[in-house]
DNA sequence: AAAACATTAACGCAGCGTCATGGTAC
DNA sequence: GGTACCATGACGCTGCGTTAATGTTT
């Protein structure tokens, strides 16, 4: 029995044109009739390309996929098997990872909207660490360079995260430092390096708020003053730097606007109560 | 603060080329200087490239990542987020799928070459499946090109099937058809439609075995000989149609061999002791 | 003779990397 | 004045889909 390449898309379910290309990527070859130019396939070729379809849906290449089926041994294929095996673990622990980091990020989206100006009292997040700007100056010496490099695979896990000293705090200088930050549950996970630049911060009672400013660029220690308001008021101490991250940023009107989370620690005193160890922990 | 685009690519950890692809994309917009052609990034361009590389890593596509950081509301951020969580998830449902499959796999491949010419008596696995091919004749009718097309989706969840009638067995005739099927267990999580060509096939006490046939195309029911063999030995009766599966077909010297994996349903007898239910759940 | 096929070749897509050629900053 | 950078443009990669121009089968 012969088909005719329409014939063998229609048995399998793909194109003619697929099946021309993968002619072309080495991994079938069936007989042209001197004639016409035609391809006939003989029932075998269409068991062959199942094979192929097989390996391909597996997540082999096409190049990979020609030499399974035309040059491998059973010891071969468990090699292969084995390696594929291997990957997709590897990318479900990353897609779990993603998962996790995506429902985070619709929490803390939604916790902004309606903490937003409102102070609570709670325990900051432990986090890793690293600043790479102070003020408007990017620090793009080697070491951070290479941070930077091993911080990018981390990505969509990290934050952006700042920090503003206490003495510009009270001073109301304008100084400020971001960089990045992952919790420490994705450290523990991914191996991640606490050396040089990259600290540990520890959990410590804080004010804890949410604020944004707006337009390019605007954001400002000033921002943080009714922060201050509002440790005054409540006859607080502050006790370490504040420090937040950016929850996003987005148009309102015409106007770019961050939002903000921050942590300003405190001295706990008696009578205060805090709340759940960290937001992120509690979803 | 200006940096040229070496400085930005050294700040991100990304190549230049790739912030010009990003500018082509619409993503970001340095200012060009009219002196010499060179881009300047402000500080202010670099957050807005660090946003832009969060929502990439997190699978998002250029564009998407375009409109997002340009042009989004709050309530635009939390649909997309939405959206991916539910792809992220979709995502990890298949990856685990892929991932029992291969080890399915694995297991299928270290067995046949231990069991290969050996009988054991098992409960055969049940499956849903559908047949496409008589004898070297692929049926390509709507119907069934429609279901391959399905099935596709399926396809390395899937076992390439054969099934051989009684009588062709016992009077020898070169008959048997194959098709494709699928373990019960996918069945349910994909939803799979059991109508039409597609059927159930329940789980029966068989005669278990592993045999290879060597050459293209060469599968024939003489394979199953040393079946009926062991049939007639051990005095049992055969209660219904040889059914099977393609394991692997591998390169040995220079013979394309194929392993297949044979079902012959038998009358349970007295004293007649069966393995467990059937390898595939066994791992 | 029309409809439904077949052929080749070229181009397009994303998401980049690479390479050539020439100008510029320090 | 050397070297390290910048610019543009073209091409390659994978895994296809699409279109065009042309020929064949039924």
């Amino acid at each position: 029995m012969r088909y005719k390449i329409g014939d063998v898309a229609k048995i399998l379910g793909i194109s003619p044109d697929l099946l021309r290309y993968y002619e072309k990527k080495g991994v079938v070859k069936p007989v042209k009739d001197k004639n016409n130019d035609y391809r006939y396939y003989e029932s075998w070729d269409i068991n062959f390309l199942i094979d192929c379809l097989w390996y391909k849906n597996f997540g082999f290449s096409i190049d990979q996929v020609a030499t399974i089926v035309s040059k491998s041994s059973i010891a071969d294929i468990l090699g292969m098997m084995e390696v594929k095996e291997g990957e997709i673990e590897a990318s479900i622990r990353r897609q779990e990872l993603l998962l996790r980091r995506a429902r985070e990020h619709l929490e803390e989206v939604r916790r902004a909207k309606s903490l937003l100006g409102k102070c609570d009292l709670v325990f900051s997040p432990e986090i890793v660490r690293y600043l790479n700007r102070y003020n408007r100056l990017y620090d793009n010496s080697a070491a951070l360079q290479k941070l930077s490099q091993e911080w990018l695979r981390y990505m969509p896990l990290t934050h952006r995260c700042f920090e503003i000293e206490r003495e510009d705090l009270q001073n109301k200088t304008e100084n400020y430092a971001w960089g990045f930050s992952l919790s420490m549950d994705y450290v523990r996970e991914l191996g991640v390096n606490v050396e040089g630049p990259v600290k540990l911060l520890p959990s410590e009672p804080s004010v804890h708020s949410v604020f944004k400013s707006t337009g390019e660029d605007a954001f400002s220690p000033r921002y943080l003053k009714f922060l201050m308001d509002y440790v005054r008021e409540n006859e607080l101490t502050v006790a370490g730097n504040a420090r937040g991250n950016l929850i996003c940023s987005v148009l309102e009107g015409d106007q770019l606007t961050g939002y903000f989370e921050v942590w300003l620690p405190i001295e706990p005193k008696p009578g205060l109560e805090f709340a759940n160890t960290s937001q992120e922990e509690s979803t």
